[in-house]
DNA sequence: GGCAAGATCCTCT
DNA sequence: GAGGATCTTGCCA
């Protein structure tokens, strides 16, 4: 499976095949990889949980561009998490990325970080392990600065959860996690 | 225009 | 285990 098709499709089939997956930046010559472990779909008007459940804003707009565009957010004014728009384009529907092990560019990621444990066990500390911020929303994972790519290794096994850190919705399992 | 809540993480007790 | 940091959004007046 191509990594263009792997983002075709519902969004919680895309959630499923990111599992397994690369993600990789560079910036000014450093380079991170990661391989995708936990991730969570989030739809859109019919999901009262997802930032694109009221529609479009200056905020979430990415959320709505075609699949493989890249929804930048700030939580709770401190941290960034990275979203992957799964489409179809103006549905804003996507793909949240939650996890991840560290493949390349460990000491990267422990100077970003400032420390040298848990760099990319949760959405903010995993943005912040591969450099990801604001200034990423709305390019594409296919073509952008932040490239996802071909699988790492195939996953055994997929748990699916209820989501973690939302009030509403709670009873969808569209939390995937990767397990061996 | 003001206010409350939020897809989190870190530090301290 | 509890609380603070810090900012954007949506809702209501």
């Amino acid at each position: 499976m191509t990594v263009s098709t792997a983002l075709e499709g519902h969004v919680e089939k895309v959630a499923r095949s990111l599992l397994g997956m690369r993600l990789r930046t560079e910036f000014e010559g450093r380079a991170t990889e990661v391989m995708l472990t936990e991730v969570e779909a989030y739809g859109g008007s019919d999901d009262s949980a997802s930032h694109a459940y009221r529609g479009p804003t200056q905020r979430n707009r990415s959320m709505f561009g075609p699949p493989g565009t890249l929804y930048v957010y700030r939580s709770y004014g401190v941290h960034w998490c990275a979203n992957i728009a799964a489409g179809p384009e103006g549905r804003g529907r996507a793909v949240l990325i939650r996890g991840g092990v560290p493949l390349e560019g460990m000491a990267v990621m422990q100077q970003r970080r400032g420390r040298a444990d848990q760099l990319t066990d949760g959405p903010g500390k995993l943005a912040q392990a591969l450099g990801i911020n604001g200034s990423h929303d709305g390019t594409n994972v296919l073509d952008g600065p932040v490239r996802l790519l071909a699988r790492h290794q195939d996953t055994p096994g997929i748990v699916a959860t209820p989501r973690v850190g939302i009030s509403t919705a709670r009873d969808r399992p569209w939390r995937f996690v990767m397990v061996r």
